[in-house]
DNA sequence: TGATCAATGACAAGGTTTTGTCTAGGTTTT
DNA sequence: AAAACCTAGACAAAACCTTGTCATTGATCA
């Protein structure tokens, strides 16, 4: 029985006060309470389907064909828009022609507007691509394939250093708002994970995947960031009880300290970790093999990644 | 059991004494004990409730409709509504309300909340600012003079390098929600601009602050990022025709290239280039005074560059 | 191809309610 | 006696309400 004003209603769902009114009075999309002078009061419920509505017509559904429909059906369709790790994005109810979008098209977007410097069509089509897909989808297929095609216009010369760092401001706002929204999801287990990357490697996005990935199997993680010292990263991962450490390595000879000192040093100084796990763009796998121990695991892509945090839920 | 006269009330609470009778009179929302002669004693509990109260009036929330819930209530709204960041964060776009707040109020606000580690309120308060304030007035009334503030007590060492990274990245990523909604949005001027940071030059914010004031004025921009060689940038200008390049610079002893040459440099190799605009957040007129050329302006504040680009609508 | 039309978000005008602040006049505390 | 508090009432700004309009967009049709 809480009730909130139109402002926190609007706050709340991303809408303006405009539109809550005029999808009201035109489509009867809510019947919200009224105080005895005419004002609006919305419950918690009313709030929620706003916010859906919201959600579904950023997603390219129009207001007028979805804003009777009773919420479990809007539920149900949300969730088939956004639950689906190979994605096809399909308009609702009397549209017989059904808009797929799938994961291939987005980056083939991605990557010409990139070529033309579009950045509002990037932008546009993150959104899009973050809003349709789990996260774990965005991550394995958009973002992956996505990075290594631009990594390799980059070393053919396709695409320059200016286009490849507004891209990646781009991503990772996009996906630090994934991560940021997920931590008031309830997290199913047990385990605890910490993100970073060692002092030398700067690539933030590289961990923002595993990130990606954590919020996909709803593991409880935290995201330390890049470039920290190892007594840093040590020193957190105390403090916060973790038992896995996510390391994201793209290039070893960037790094400051070599990398199984780098491990061993922060391993000397935990209590409570178990396991390392070493990943990134570039498989290090052979790198690598020399310095494995019980303690450490190097992953070769971001799928094996996935799959063994599938094996953990 | 320990009681509060008015004062100290309101100063707890952040209220007016005013405020306070008038809630208690006209909504019910407190019934403190009175001594034999009237006067108002309030427990700790009424103390906190009355905090809470006006966290939630703050947040948007009408006094007149939570006035009288019950305290597990308000708390529970309260939880909702900071830990609800999610759905708050998740629409990438900017809608400028009706909504009116006071600059100077958020400021403070937000200074309490980073005191006090509350990364939540932190991002709702700002949040609520972008919402209701133009990006314009959002760089220039908000984050300018709380960036200057947060400097001035990093120096004082009353703030932590910890509690400043994590404002500054809250503050990221709101800004870069404005940014990357206002890509969809239509732009007036014929100008087109390229934002960037010349290479050693990490500072991000400056320039999300340029970027601000563009959306302000509706220029077509193009947010290059930081950290950026000349020949990067010159080559994403020439790709994409703009004719005034703004570098964000705060602290000339950190960049690679002396700025008068790394600016000459972009300036050979670029056909369009009209001028090139130096601003940061600190005034750095007088230091570069001497290398002036017709090409290059160097502004003194966000303000003056602001002023700048009101002339060229 | 160009004209037309429905859908939709944004906004203006004009009126009502809500709410923070202030004033006035009296009482209590220091 | 000054400062702080009390009540009651007044006021103006903020927020909300409704109705109507406008510009854009995408689809349809001549």
């Amino acid at each position: 029985m809480k009730y909130f004003n139109i402002q926190m209603a609007a706050q709340i769902s991303g809408l303006s006060t405009h539109t809550i009114r005029a999808w009201e009075k035109r489509y009867g999309a809510l019947h919200p309470d009224r105080t005895d002078t005419g004002r609006r009061q919305y419950s918690n419920e009313e709030i929620e389907r706003l916010t859906l509505l919201s959600q579904l017509t950023n997603l390219g559904n129009s207001i007028g064909q979805i804003a009777r429909l009773p919420d479990p059906e809007l539920k149900e369709i949300y969730e088939k828009l956004t639950h689906s790790r190979e994605s096809v994005m399909m308009s609702v109810q009397h549209n017989p022609q059904q808009v797929q979008i799938n994961a291939e098209e987005t980056r083939r977007n991605l990557l010409m507007a990139l070529a033309g410097y579009k950045v509002d069509i990037i932008s546009h089509e993150l959104n899009k691509a973050k809003t349709a897909l789990t996260p774990g989808g965005f991550a394995l297929d958009i973002l992956v394939p996505l990075l290594k095609e631009v990594e390799h216009r980059r070393q053919l010369g396709t695409l320059s250093t200016a286009q490849i760092t507004a891209l990646f401001a781009i991503i990772k706002f996009h996906v630090g708002n994934i991560i940021y929204g997920h931590y008031e999801k309830k997290v199913k287990s047990s385990n605890k994970f910490a993100i970073a990357t060692p002092e030398g490697e700067l690539h933030l996005l590289d961990i923002m995947l595993g990130a990606l990935l954590c919020c996909q199997h709803q593991m409880n993680f935290f995201f330390l960031s890049s470039n920290l010292p190892a007594p840093s990263i040590s020193e957190a991962v105390n403090a916060i009880e973790t038992n896995v450490l996510i390391l994201g390595v793209s290039q070893l000879q960037n790094l400051k300290t070599p990398l199984p000192v780098f491990i061993e040093e922060i391993l000397g100084h935990t209590k409570n970790l178990c396991e390392v796990w070493v990943v990134g763009m570039n498989d290090l796998t052979r790198q690598l093999s020399g310095h494995r121990s019980k303690k450490v695991r190097v992953f070769a892509s971001f799928e094996e990644l996935d799959k063994a945090m599938e094996q953990m839920e």
